[in-house]
DNA sequence: AGCCTTTGACCAGCG
DNA sequence: TCGCTGGTCAAAGGC
């Protein structure tokens, strides 16, 4: 990536006034002026595929991988009460004694969840190996690195976290050559991998089914903000200003209150049955849950929305 | 046994 | 050339 031109943006998720954390992208440019890389902060929200150039992710409806999300049936929610136990849980960093705010907080009076692995890589549905960690000028934290441990997979990433182990900044490099792993997300095993094929052609596939996608967006969010600038009155803001305001988004006592205001959440199946959410599950019962016509309708509805506000964005970004 | 993380050392680019 | 810095290597140890 040479001189890229960093082109901060948000993407529109939960409702940040209120107590959800935005998950925001910044879009590089190479000098041929075609996009080359994402850089995403406050990666507890949403994670980008790493497989995906920018391009790309424009063009497909389902770039949007929880972090960590449980695998439900797909479906809506509307006029939903949620709590942010939705929320794809941080991941806790196991050399701090502090707990992430959504564990801390998730329920007072459950039983404490077992640390996820330490250094977690992000469960962006590769599997990742760990070279080198240092302290970077300029940088609160440690910044971790990261190969893909899929043979000749030229990816690698930098993660930084924050003493909570909250993942504050992650920068991607490179495409993956092959798909993600069915066997399921980041360190459940780094066997069934698939073999290399073009996974640039797999992306715009809305109905793939590992999980492609997860939002949680309130109504003004799905109601046509696309067409007005409020969602993105705070593009131009600068990105150190925008993650400090995330960072209070993510404030652990706001974040835990239960959210009142209509959702629609819209999960996407996985094959996986890993609720790797911090918690133990016990299996008592399995059951097809057929998603009406209309559900489905109103899922493509969503992401036509999400990406058609990202394309704008991008363009008046790009624009000006 | 195999894969992973940790961490100090090393390397390359830059001013 | 030297020092600084970010990125990578690789040995050691853990799981």
């Amino acid at each position: 990536m040479s001189s890229p031109a960093k082109v901060p943006g948000r993407i529109p998720s939960h409702d940040s006034a209120s107590s959800g954390a935005a998950g925001a992208v910044d879009f590089r440019f190479s000098d041929d002026g075609r996009p080359s890389s994402l850089v995403v902060t406050q990666e507890s929200m949403f994670t980008i595929p790493p497989g995906l150039s920018p391009a790309i992710l424009l063009d497909s409806p389902g770039f949007f991988l929880p972090a960590q999300q449980p695998p439900q049936a797909a479906h809506l929610q509307p006029e939903a009460t949620t709590t942010r136990h939705h929320l794809p849980p941080p991941m806790p960093d196991h050399t701090t004694t502090k707990q992430s705010p959504e564990f801390s907080n998730s329920g007072s009076h459950h039983s404490q969840p077992p640390p996820v692995a330490a250094d977690k890589p992000t469960e962006d549905g590769y599997n990742w190996r760990k070279y080198g960690q240092k302290q970077v000028k300029g940088s609160e934290y440690p910044r971790s690195y990261y190969k893909c441990t899929h043979q000749n997979c030229p990816v690698k990433k930098k993660v930084e976290r924050n003493l909570d182990g909250f993942v504050t900044e992650i920068i991607y490099q490179g495409q993956h050559n092959h798909q993600p792993p069915r066997s399921g997300y980041a360190g459940v095993g780094t066997s069934g991998q698939l073999q290399p094929e073009n996974f640039e052609g797999q992306s715009g596939n809305f109905n793939h089914s590992r999980v492609d996608a997860s939002l949680i967006m309130n109504d003004d969010q799905l109601s046509g903000s696309s067409d007005s600038e409020e969602a993105g009155d705070d593009v131009t803001m600068p990105r150190s200003k925008r993650r400090n305001v995330e960072a209070e988004a993510f404030d652990p006592v706001s974040s835990h209150r239960t959210v009142t205001e209509p959702q629609i959440v819209i999960q996407v199946t996985s094959e996986i049955d890993l609720l790797d959410d911090g918690y133990k599950w016990r299996k008592y019962g399995q059951k097809w849950v057929y998603t009406s016509l209309l559900d489905q309708i109103l899922t493509l509805e969503v992401f036509s929305h999400v990406i058609r506000y990202l394309y704008k964005e991008l363009t008046i970004l790009r624009a000006n």
